[in-house]
DNA sequence: TCTGGGGTCCTAGGACCC
DNA sequence: TCTGGGGTCCTAGGACCC
């Protein structure tokens, strides 16, 4: 009798990772109470908190003004980005050098594909020692692994091994290990579906185990399902399926701006989707990709939020298209009335290639993906304040509605910049 | 709890076509 | 001219993740 080969999947999760970074950057900070995001008088919320701050109650995404009020006597620091990138991009090393099969799942946390690897790392715990170690040695920072036969268990494994632990669910002991944890820990179980869990009188994954997949279809659809699945430890439907290391291109992309003062002032807001088109835009070209879908993202001050979207005939990766559309989308529906808190650009339906384009347009638009690839280069070389023509698109803005109300910039106008 | 920013996926309704 | 059914595309909103 022969017994399928048994997949072994890891999950690597760094620990504390933005804290961790901060650390490394400010030794002062080790064993104090830190708080990643900003000043706890800023609007905006916890990225990450140090272990000590969580003793208090604060954890990520939680508002800086509570997370102040339940631990005042944190640090508060601004996160940087860029350090995170950095300390991913060793962390990505390290893991490419181990194992080719590898996918960053976020900034901070990664699968390993390490079914057959035996000959070459050793049994999966004595695999995973080494790992560690190289991971710590490599960059100073703590990982924990969660080592099983799904991505889903080994997920959930290194959520449970924390901090700086390795723990392996041997095959078989899906259901074991996963019956006694609360629903909220498996992995597309949130707030909202475990108060609808809760409901039913759903509270641990064992409860949820034993009921027929049928019913949970019934209840909840085709989530439902999958959470059937899930609640034995499979990898059902969706992006758990996929192979690991299979990188596909993003299928959006977006930039948004939450204003630390709510604002109605027409022509602030509209700079700020030039702004924000200009950073979509240059992420696009980034990619080598073209989108046909622009997306605007409005919320009023009462966080009562809208979006609207606009499909194009063929898809670009030019700023300006971008803009054009977005403000469009916004001319047709803020009501300047209300004060808005945040304005978004997102744009979707992306591809390599941007379909037809009129001869005409073709010469306007090879000028300008030449001029736009030139400010990305200069950003990259001089840095991001080097080149902005956010600032100059307001500019010609206030010109043109002061000289001649009638001819705003639009489609129409020529590229003189 | 006065609530960021970047993503993914799913649902539902309407338009449109055959 | 009282009204079917299926497929696909588009749009809006929301849950969820880090």
């Amino acid at each position: 009798m022969c017994s399928p080969v048994q997949r072994t999947v890891f999950h690597l999760d760094m620990d504390a990772f933005f804290v961790s970074v901060e650390e490394l950057f400010d030794p002062s900070l080790r064993g104090k109470a830190v708080v990643v995001g900003g000043r706890p008088n800023e609007r905006g919320v916890c990225a990450a908190a140090s272990y000590e701050a969580r003793k208090f109650g604060v954890h990520s995404a939680m508002p800086l003004r509570t997370a102040y009020k339940l631990c005042p006597h944190a640090i508060f620091v601004d996160g940087h980005p860029e350090r995170y990138r950095e300390y991913s991009g060793k962390v990505f090393k390290i893991l490419r050098n181990f194992t080719p099969q590898v996918e960053m799942a976020s900034i901070d946390e990664a699968y390993l594909e390490m079914t057959g690897t035996e000959r070459l790392h050793g049994p999966p715990l004595l695999a995973a020692h080494h790992l560690s170690r190289a991971i710590k040695s490599g960059t100073q920072l703590n990982c924990s692994i969660g080592i099983a036969s799904s991505r889903l268990v080994a997920k959930v494994a290194s959520d449970q091994a924390k901090p700086h632990g390795i723990l392996w669910v041997m095959s078989g002991q899906e259901s074991r290990f996963l019956a006694p944890l609360e629903v909220r820990k498996i992995p597309g179980i949130g707030r909202v579906m475990e108060e609808n869990l809760h409901a039913l009188g759903i509270r641990y994954v064992g409860d949820l185990a034993r009921l027929q997949p049928e019913f949970l279809e019934e209840k909840f659809g085709q989530w439902g399902l999958a959470m059937a699945g899930k609640a034995q430890g499979l990898d059902a439907g969706g992006w758990f399926d996929e192979a690991i290391g299979s990188h596909e291109d993003p299928k959006s992309i977006s930039h948004e701006h939450t204003y630390s003062e709510d604002t109605k002032d027409g022509q602030q807001l509209e700079a700020t989707l030039a702004r924000l088109s200009e950073m979509v835009g240059r992420r696009l070209r980034e990619h080598q990709l073209h989108a046909q879908t622009v997306q605007l993202k409005l919320r009023y001050s009462d966080f009562s939020t809208i979006t609207r979207a606009h499909t194009l005939p063929t898809r670009t990766q030019l700023d300006n298209d971008i803009f054009e559309q977005v403000r469009t989308l916004f001319r047709k529906n803020w009501d300047s009335h209300r004060t808005v808190r945040l304005l978004g650009v997102h744009v979707s339906s992306m591809d390599e290639n941007e379909g037809q384009l009129g001869l005409l347009d073709d010469e306007k638009h090879r000028k300008w993906k030449d001029a736009l690839t030139t400010a990305d280069r200069l950003r990259d070389k001089f840095g991001e304040n080097a080149v902005s023509l956010a600032s100059g698109m307001r500019a010609r803005y206030r010109e043109r509605t002061h000289e001649n109300p009638a001819s705003l910039p639009g489609k129409s106008k020529k590229t003189e910049d």
